[in-house]
DNA sequence: GTAGCAGTTGAAACG
DNA sequence: GCGTTTCAACTGCTA
């Protein structure tokens, strides 16, 4: 029998993103390669599929840089190996061309990275390649979670701690490797490219210019190069944040430094209003691209807290406790797959019937990505929402925040979540979450969707009645309103007594500090004068409209799973004049199936300037999943028809 | 089965 | 100005 040759393998990064504590990678050094590749695959899902935005494109980039770098360091042969190709379909062609023997990677237990897995894990088993799979990405293995925990999805971070405690401890950090193989040939001229459908593209909206990262397999010149922005056309970036491994653990340690701030921290004490430096660790996005590990962070704080000799703070509220609902997030995910990441078949989350409800895709169940704009006006409340201009300085603040540098302050997102749905403008969360998909840095579908439910007390949460104050609120951690004057410019002379309620500042002052309070946010100044848009409602009396909403729809008490919510019969169950779309008695599911349409708006007798910009603003989106639009558009797709079409020749 | 109580992160009124 | 109580009343866990 001939001696069996020495292992070829491929090591294929995904949100493992850095050397440090990486079983999966330690588990790739452990075979003894002959060759190892380390191979990132341009998965055209994330490039249209899944929304976002510039500033987590550019996060991802620098990763991917500093990786490369420091593969390069250990090894100058070495590098990652940036192939523009789905790996459903690349893979097969290299495991042949480069002749693998072993495939190695960390598990992935998000719904659309589990069925890709799955794929990819078929075709190696068809070639005869061995797939090693390591966890990696959480504190525990989410599926080991959801097993010690009955079966049934992480709910609540006592469940997590019940079934942390009988999987055992939390795993030590590994050293990165000193060493790596060199690859092998990366020769790919007998690989055709398969080149993946443009359509849909839900980035779209923030390129400036075409997208051409697949013009050719190992990039434009063919070195395998982390791509550009310029190749993405995408607008530049405007994050202050940087990313990768080696950022990463110079943020840790100097927060680890501070031993007094890592033992004490108490997430529900720190300020959200705090923006240089902010408040909080500005780690999350590391933990999502994987530049940093969860446990290496976990046991950097735990060994403190041990060794501190005042009073430590403790789960959930301590450091640690952050990364346990991290953990209990996950462990829902991966219970509920698809279903996590909306109400629609949502045996855990609450019905509760919102404005702007998604679209249903009657052949998969899953929601579309696009939605029905049942009213004009709250689709305007969630326009201005998204822009910052709702009038309210504080959710403005943070909204232009945001969506400038990618991440605000957990309070800040709860203040702004709980704002659209329960506490406000009574719109749908998953619109909310859209729009935190596409500007998060650090977005990860399974923190993203569970605290967009915990806010808007359809899971996790069910205190409806706590409704955060757009006024209140704030006050309590920045009584001169700083914050607000950095994201919100225009009220930079504004007293500190009307910060937060510039509205009801005297119009000679208004005149006195450069800054008029009118207008619905159309006009940004008048004259000599700025403009901040007068509130586009009033927060006191939309408050009562959306309690007596919530606690119908607790009365009511469906889930996403009922069957009156699937065939939309849940209608009988409320009233015709109730907040959202309630009227009428049967047809329309809980969430609108695609195509179909209702026509009960009007009834408020808008403005017609509010229309006009409604129309302006919306323009183009209903054309999106319309009667020729495609299957599904939503970052939850599925592997159907987006990898085959051929490159033409 | 059920009562009692706690729950990461509220607001407003009161002393 | 600050700490405490009350408001209104949810779910889920524990005993």
């Amino acid at each position: 029998m001939p001696p069996t040759p020495p292992p070829r393998v491929i090591y294929w990064f995904r949100t493992d993103l850095r050397l440090h504590d990486s079983p999966a990678l330690t588990a790739a050094l452990d075979l003894h390669p002959s060759v190892l590749y380390p191979v990132w695959t341009w998965d055209p899902h994330y490039v249209y599929r899944a929304r976002c935005g510039p500033n987590r494109w550019k996060f991802l980039l620098d990763c991917q840089s500093d990786l490369s770098a420091s593969i390069t360091k250990l090894n100058p042969k070495s590098k990652l190996l940036v192939i523009r190709e789905a790996p459903q379909t690349l893979f097969p062609k290299l495991f042949k061309a480069w002749r693998i023997t072993h495939l190695v990677f960390e598990k992935d237990s998000d719904a659309y990275a589990r069925e890709r897995d799955e794929s990819v894990i078929e075709e190696a088993r068809k070639a005869g390649v061995e797939v090693v799979v390591k966890m990696g990405r959480t504190l525990y293995d989410p599926e080991e979670l959801v097993r010690e925990n009955k079966g049934k999805p992480t709910m609540s971070i006592s469940q997590v701690q019940a079934a942390g405690k009988s999987i055992g401890g939390i795993a030590s950090p590994i050293a990165s490797p000193t060493w790596l193989p060199d690859p092998g040939e990366t020769d790919l001229d007998d690989i055709e490219q398969t080149r993946p459908g443009t359509e849909p593209d839900l980035n779209s909206g923030v390129r400036k210019g075409s997208e051409k990262s697949y013009e050719r397999l190992a990039g434009p010149n063919g070195d395998f190069a982390v791509p550009t922005m310029e190749e993405l056309g995408l607008e530049e970036a405007t994050t202050p944040h940087r990313g990768g491994e080696t950022v990463a653990l110079e943020m840790l340690s100097k927060i680890l430094e501070d031993k007094t701030y890592t033992a004490t921290f108490e997430k529900p004490n720190t300020a959200p209003t705090a923006f240089d430096p902010q408040a909080t660790t500005l780690l999350s996005p590391h933990l999502h691209f994987g530049s940093l590990s969860v446990r290496q962070f976990y046991w950097g704080v735990q060994d403190i807290v041990d060794a501190y000799k005042g009073k430590a703070s403790q789960p959930p509220t301590s450091l640690t406790g952050q990364l346990l609902f991290r953990d209990m997030y996950f462990g829902a995910q991966s219970a509920l797959g698809y279903s996590f990441a909306q109400t629609y078949n949502n045996p855990q989350c609450r019905f509760i019937p919102w404005h702007l409800p998604s679209r249903i895709s009657p052949s998969t169940n899953l929601i579309t990505g696009t939605y029905l704009i049942d009213s004009a006006r709250a689709h305007l409340f969630f326009l201005r929402w998204k822009e910052g201009r709702t009038g309210f300085p504080w959710i403005d603040a943070l909204m232009r925040q945001l969506k400038q540098e990618g991440w605000i302050h957990h309070l800040g997102r709860h203040a702004v979540a709980c704002f659209l749905t329960r506490g406000g403008c009574y719109v749908d969360w998953e619109r909310g979450a859209e729009v935190f998909e596409e500007w998060l840095l650090d977005h990860e579908t399974a923190c993203n969707v569970g605290n967009w439910q915990w806010l808007s007390c359809t899971a996790f949460f069910a205190q409806f009645y706590r409704c955060y104050s757009p006024v209140a609120f704030p006050k309590k951690w920045d009584k001169e309103g700083k914050f607000v004057r950095r994201y919100c410019p225009e009220l930079l002379n504004y007293n500190h007594k009307y910060i937060y309620e510039p509205w009801k500042a005297p119009i000679a002052d208004q005149k006195a500090w450069g800054c008029l309070i009118k207008g619905d946010g159309e006009m940004m100044e008048e004259g000599e004068f700025r403009v901040y848009p007068k509130p586009m409602f009033d927060f006191a009396e939309r408050r009562e409209i959306c309690l007596k909403g919530m606690k119908k729809a607790y009365e009511v008490g469906l889930h996403g799973n009922d069957p009156r919510v699937l065939d939309g019969s849940w209608r009988k169950l409320f009233e015709d004049d109730a907040e959202g779309p309630t009227e009428g008695e049967s047809g329309l599911p809980g969430a609108m199936v695609e195509d179909e349409d209702v026509d009960n708006d009007g009834a408020h007798g808008e403005e017609s300037a509010l229309e006009v910009e409604q129309k302006k603003m919306t323009r183009g989106k209903k054309t999106v999943g319309g009667k020729n639009g495609h299957k599904r558009d939503a970052s939850q797709t599925t592997l159907d028809a987006m990898v085959t079409r051929k490159k033409k020749k």
